[in-house]
DNA sequence: TTTGGAAAACGAAAAGCTTAGTATTTACTC
DNA sequence: GAGTAAATACTAAGCTTTTCGTTTTCCAAA
């Protein structure tokens, strides 16, 4: 059997996958052009950044022109999914409810918030269980 | 200013701070023998990760006879808050419903985590709203 | 008080991540 | 076709993280 991959995202390029799904796809410039203004990278940086998410297999390139357009072959959602399994696991003792439980606890978040996220377990709860 | 430091514990010292959590305080023995069987470190690999992890002042050590016992200075549900707030950032857009949202749409959750979860965020609001 | 074994201190190699420079290619214009 | 501007390919330097070897220190028991 083949050694597993981390199949998790180093820091810079989590930051280049976020312009990418924001966009659904894009060039080294468009990526560039929206990050913010106090991140400057050569250009050749970004060039290498999603070189190296390509090689991962994170995105694929086509050619248009003389340019390529990279574009996500992960939807963002799975991926969260599979960040929150990972912290989970490393941190929650794979137990999905203390992870909640720590986020509610938080006296940072709003009444607003609490209310939408009771309002999502429940539906999630009265789709499943009828 | 001083530049920030990241604050957040990179894979391996993750790995061992979970031991002391676990166990309150511990030599480099006492963590190396928690790890899995498979997991197989020199002892002075585990010694230099403690001594990083010192440095970087997620713990902090007492000689005791002849060894040195490390003790985390950061307690485990701190550091929990600061990796979801962490997370949240980068991947969720700062909106903790949304993480929950992704949480509650995985197929593998059971229906008895979803009931743990709804009680917590219950709680809380009750508490809190009055 | 010597000595044997375990641990600490130190240093550094190996591996992976981030950044960027240089050389080459490409497509358009005259 | 030659010039030019912008993009890609290649390479590598500089960090950080991960791992471990060597030397030194310290206790404990003969």
């Amino acid at each position: 059997m083949k050694k597993k991959k981390s199949e998790l995202l180093t820091e810079v390029e989590l930051e280049f996958m976020n312009e990418l799904w924001a966009i659904g796809e894009g060039t080294v410039r468009d990526v560039l052009d929206r990050l913010p203004d106090d991140r400057d990278l050569a250009y050749t940086s970004g060039a290498t950044i999603l070189r190296i998410l390509e090689q991962k297999d994170f995105v694929t390139s086509r050619k248009e022109g003389k340019t390529l357009v990279y574009k996500p072959t992960l939807a963002k959602d799975i991926y969260q999914t599979r960040s929150l399994k990972d912290l989970s696991m490393k941190l929650f003792d794979d137990t999905p409810a203390s992870l909640v439980a720590r986020l509610v606890d938080d006296e940072a978040l709003t009444e607003e918030a609490l209310g939408q996220i009771r309002a999502l377990v429940d539906r999630r709860l009265k789709n499943d269980g009828g």
